[in-house]
RNA sequence: GCGCCCGUAGCUCAGCUGGAUAGAGCAUCGGCCUUCUAAGCCGAGGGUCCCAGGUUCGAGUCCUGGCGGGCGUGCCA
């Protein structure tokens, strides 16, 4: 059962439960039940002890006995594991560990070993994987969703990187098809109307202020490259519409040498003001791929002719169609329009073909869930080619609204009628846009409060697990001014000596997070790397709290003790690398000290 | 109509593969700064886990059927 080993591994305090979880396989057989699948983990309550797991209760019905009985017999046999200092039968039948101080202890010992590469694993085991996200079409600046996507799906790859993936990060865009054209003509018809001509932006075409911008900029363009000689290539091509002497357009339909540069100008514009807002937004790509490059590689096409080899298709009112209920699709679908022109079910396809051959057996594709009636008909497509039934994986996050006080406000102003993630980043900041945006569960709506998120105190999570951190780099800075303690100093320390319970529920929990993260990245879920932060930042500032001069001194991390202060100041080491380590890895900083706003910094 | 997602404290939300008395933050109430550490801390109150059945030692969690909300259901992307 080397499934059951990994699991409670997963859970309890590493190497400590290993041993326990032998022990308990041991006596489970000796009682006649070998094989028994349980779970042993840190209990939640920590009266309860420092592991604890439900063997006995698992155990009940298949021995014909009651769990408490059980759990009796096998708390007997347990007495004298090493570094277990008691087994205790509790509530139903669970049995609660209790670990010798040097055991919980020693978690710390190990995470200041690993230091910034504590909480990897090795599941991936090099394997290659792809996260596809954002995907933003060049038509407008991102807004709030693609920046939920961006945040959830830099934070999914970072998980897969700690896990031991080789992660590839993939932006698709459609760079062709109706929506651009659209494009193309709103950016002409504000072209046209600065230079005081009549002209209406197109049925399902763009209002918003940016495109005026660009229609500005092409303009401002156009001037400065007549000016220069040479631009003659381009030069020679813009000429080719009548009425570019001027440099303006004249009356009349755009031809389509103008549409095509105007298209090519607002694409280049629109996808540099993406990538501009993901830098801002500290998120990086290592591949932009374009749709028209599945077109000019003739992948369209080649899609086209193996889904016909696989009989699956027929014409039906002079389009294409393709059998996609075959794999589950709620009905078939057209792949080629009744005009000769493909779906964008049929680059879709191609796309994720292209994902199979560049050598992705697995692929995250983060959408948002408007989306989601896309993923049984690009299933079905790639199935009917014979790709794997569940390829590609998806994680679909549901709408972002931003509130203020209870009630939804919106300030867009670039993009009309939306809220860019330019416009949220320049209000509450990177770091706090990025852990609102990942803090809930991706298929749950998100209500971004702004009230919150500009909040500078603790009640910002991001603030809180910030400043704790903060909080224990002065701890150790203090503790080199004071007494000329270095970082060896914590790290020969003897961790038996954390005995209150506050540093051995620190100890446990910092110990937890290498499992924690393994789950995050096997969910897919970056907001239980969030609620582990807030979590373990609450427990770190109690423990300092605890040690407050008018609460109890002795408590403190400083004390005048040089092997005490040396455990504490480990476990300070210890708790500020976990920490750190977690706001890393959803992109966050992690301070050395707080600046608020209006604030000196020094207190 | 059909498909997917959601429904947990006044609000925003966690709740791991079915486990012990369902948690956190905010809000409310009560304590704690003559500073070794208040961007704070300690404590209290607050629950029909949407409803009804079922599965079993045990259900917020799994199954079935409802109710409510969101999204989707194009030869749009």
């Amino acid at each position: 059962m080397a499934r059951a080993d990994k699991r409670s591994g997963d859970r309890s305090a590493g190497a400590i439960g290993e041993v326990v979880t032998r022990a308990l396989r041991r006596a489970a057989a000796d009682l006649g039940a070998p094989g028994a699948d349980f779970r042993l983990e840190r209990p939640r309550d920590s009266s309860h002890g420092d592991l604890a797991s439900n063997i006995a209760l698992a155990l009940a019905s298949k021995l014909r006995r009651p769990p408490r009985e059980i759990a009796l017999a096998l708390a007997a046999k347990l007495e004298g594991t090493a570094g277990v200092r008691a087994v205790e039968v509790a509530g139903p039948g669970f049995l609660n560990f209790r670990l010798e101080a040097a055991v919980v202890g020693g978690a710390v010992r190990t995470i200041l070993r690993a230091g910034a590469d504590y909480g990897r694993s090795d599941e991936g085991a090099g394997r290659r994987i792809m996260v596809e996200f954002v995907s933003a079409n060049p038509t407008g600046p991102l807004h709030l969703g693609h920046g939920r996507q961006a945040a959830l799906g830099d934070a999914i790859a970072s998980l897969l990187e700690w896990s031991g993936w080789r992660v590839h990060r993939e932006f698709y865009f459609n760079d062709a098809g109706a929506q651009i054209d659209r494009l193309a003509e709103s950016v002409w018809a504000r072209c046209r109307q600065r230079s005081g001509r009549d002209a209406r932006i197109p049925e399902g075409g763009y209002h918003g202020e940016y495109v005026t911008d660009i229609a500005a900029a092409f303009l401002e363009e156009r001037r400065g490259r007549r000016a220069s000689p040479g631009e003659a290539r381009l030069e020679s091509e813009s000429t080719e519409a009548p009425g570019e002497e001027t440099g303006q357009a004249r009356a009349g339909d755009p031809t389509s040498g103008d549409l095509d540069s105007l298209r090519d100008f607002a694409v280049r514009t629109l996808r540099d003001g993406q990538k501009r807002d993901l830098a801002a937004f500290r998120v990086r790509f290592d591949e932009f791929y374009p749709e028209t490059r599945l077109y000019s590689d003739g992948r369209v096409a080649a899609t086209i002719r193996a889904l016909d080899e696989t009989g699956l298709t027929r014409m039906e009112g002079g389009a294409k169609w393709l059998e996609t209920t075959r794999y589950g699709d709620q009905k078939d679908r057209v792949m080629v329009k009744s005009d000769g022109s493909p779906t964008y079910f049929l680059p879709d396809v191609a796309y994720h073909m292209t994902k199979w051959e560049r050598g992705f057996r697995h692929v995250v594709n983060v959408q948002g869930a408007d989306h989601h009636s896309t993923v049984d008909r690009v299933r079905a497509g790639l199935q009917a080619l014979g790709r794997p039934a569940g390829y590609p994986e998806y994680v679909l996050h549901q709408m972002v609204t931003v509130v203020r006080g209870g009630a939804e406000v919106r300030f867009s102003k670039r993009a009309g009628s939306y809220t860019t993630l330019a416009e949220l980043v320049a209000e509450v900041g990177t770091d706090v846009a990025r852990y609102f945006f990942l803090m809930r569960r991706p298929e749950a709506h998100l209500a971004f409060d702004l009230e919150l998120a500009l909040d500078q105190s603790d009640r910002n999570p991001v603030y809180k697990v910030q400043y704790a951190h903060a909080r224990l780099c002065r701890i150790q800075l203090r503790a080199g001014r004071q007494f000329g303690d270095d970082p060896a100093f914590a790290a020969d320390a003897d961790p038996s000596l954390l005995r209150t319970p506050l540093e051995r529920e620190v100890s446990n929990q910092l110990a937890e997070f290498p499992g924690f993260l393994r789950r995050a990245a096997a969910a897919r879920a970056p907001h239980l790397v969030c609620d582990y932060l807030e979590r373990t930042a609450g427990l770190v500032n109690s423990w300092y709290q605890a040690g407050h001069p008018l609460r109890d001194p002795r408590q403190r991390a400083l004390v005048a003790d040089d092997d005490l202060r040396a455990a504490r100041l480990a476990l300070v080491g210890a708790a500020r690398i976990v920490l750190a380590n977690g706001l890393a890895l959803l992109g966050l900083d992690a301070p050395e000290r707080m600046v608020r706003d209006g604030d000196s910094g020094d207190r």
